[in-house]
DNA sequence: CGCTATTATGAGCCATCGCTCGCAAACGGC
DNA sequence: GCCGTTTGCGAGCGATGGCTCATAATAGCG
C-alpha cells in the first residue's frame, strides 16, 4: 500500500529558522527547476534534486514531507512572480492597456524558462488539491476578471467562463510558441493580442 | 545504466498475423487507454496495462518493444480519429465552414474521454521523435493550413504560424473546458469560434 | 495426427526511487 | 568554551517497475 499517504502529512516537516536553511531550501527548490527543465519528468528524482542542490538526500525531507510536495513549491515559486504582475497590470484603468500587459508578462514568463514552464503547467492540473498553490491561481484569474470588467472592454455575459477562456488561450499560445522554439516575444505579442480580444468582441 | 537504448530497437518486436494477435494488440492499447484516464501516469505501468487487458507482461512486450512505443501506438490510436474528421473538413470548399466542422471534431473528440486526451496531448508533446505519430500531426495541420487558406477567410500572411496558433488556441481551450468539467459542446463551441476567427481577422 | 510457425505465459532479474532514521556537525546565546 | 537547538548527513529499507527469457499452449495446414 505505498508509505501512509503523503498527502495527509501536515506540511513543512521543520520551518527554517536559520539563514543557513533557507539557503538550503532555496537551492533544493532550484535544484528541482533545473532537473526538470533539463531532463523532464523521466530524470526527477528526489536523489537528483538532492545531489544537484548540494544536499543530502536526508535535508530535502527535511523541508519538503514528500516529491508532490517539492513540486508545489516550485509551482508556487513561479506562478507567484506572474501574479505579481498579474496583480500590476489589473491596477491599470485602462482594461485593454491592462490585457496588454498581462499577455506581455505572460510572454516573457514563458521565454524565460520554456520547458519549466510547460511542465509546471501540466503539474499544477495535477497536483493534488493544494490550497496554498490554489490560491495563487485563484488571484491570477480574479486579476484577470477585473481586467475584463472594465468599461472599455466589451461586457462578457460570463465572466468567469470568459477568464477561463482566456486562461487557456494565453496559456496555450504562449506554450505553444515556447515548445516551436520561438524566443521574439515582439513577434508572439500580436498573435495572443488578436485571439484575446477577438474573443472579447461582442 | 537502464537497458540498452529502448528508443533504438527496430519498432515492433512481432508484427500480428492472426486474429488472435490483434485482439491482443488492441486489448492491450485499450487497456493503457483506460489506465491512463482512470489513473493517470502515477497507476500506468506496463505490468498493469497487462493485468487489464487480461493478458501476460510478456505478450505486452511481444508488440511493444517498450513503454513508450505502447503509448505511441495509442497517441496514434487516437490522433488518427481527429485526422479522419480534420480531413474531411477540409474538404468543404467555405473555409468557414470547414474551420467551423473541424472545431466541432476536436470538441467532440475532447469531450469523448476528456483525461484520456489531454494526458495524450502531454505525451504527444514529450515524445522521442516519433516519425509515425508527427506524420499524422503534420497531416492535421496540412488540413487546417489548407482550411484558412481558403478565399472566404482573410490572408494570412504567415500561414504555418497561423496554423499552429490555431491548434494552440483550440486545443488550449478545449483541454481546460474537458478539465475544468464542461460536458455540453454547444456551449464550448462559439467561444471557440470567437478566438478562432478573431485571431484570423485581418 | 503430426509438424512448424505463431502466440501466450509469468516467475523473476536488476535497477531505481521515495523515503526513514540514527547520528554528527554547525550555530548561537551565554 | 559550554550546551541546547537547529541543521545536515547518507546508508540503506521496502517497494515498484521495466523488461527478459525459457517454456507452454494454440493455430493453421497437409
Amino acid at each position: 500500500m505505498s508509505p501512509p499517504d503523503p498527502q495527509t502529512r501536515p506540511v513543512p516537516r521543520k520551518a527554517p529558522r536559520q539563514a543557513r536553511s533557507l539557503a538550503t531550501v532555496a537551492a533544493i527548490v532550484e535544484a528541482a527547476a533545473r532537473i526538470l527543465e533539463e531532463a523532464g519528468h523521466a530524470g526527477f528524482s528526489t536523489n537528483a534534486v538532492a545531489e544537484r542542490a548540494g544536499v543530502s538526500i536526508g535535508s530535502l525531507y527535511q523541508y519538503f514531507p514528500s516529491k508532490d510536495a517539492l513540486i508545489g513549491a516550485l509551482v508556487r515559486r513561479e506562478t507567484s512572480l506572474l501574479l505579481i504582475d498579474a496583480e500590476a497590470a489589473a491596477a491599470l484603468s485602462c482594461g485593454r492597456d491592462a490585457l496588454r500587459t498581462f499577455i506581455a508578462a505572460c510572454i516573457a514568463h514563458q521565454f524565460r524558462r520554456p520547458k519549466l514552464a510547460r511542465l509546471l503547467d501540466f503539474e499544477e492540473a495535477r497536483l493534488p488539491f493544494d490550497p496554498e498553490t490554489q490560491r495563487v491561481g485563484a488571484r491570477i484569474r480574479a486579476s484577470i476578471a477585473a481586467m475584463i470588467g472594465r468599461p472599455d472592454l466589451p461586457p462578457q455575459p460570463d465572466p468567469d467562463t470568459a477568464t477561463r477562456d482566456l486562461v487557456a488561450v494565453i496559456k496555450g499560445m504562449v506554450d505553444a510558441a515556447g515548445q516551436h522554439g520561438e524566443t521574439d516575444p515582439a513577434a508572439l505579442m500580436p498573435r495572443v493580442e488578436r485571439a484575446t480580444f477577438g474573443y472579447l468582441r461582442p
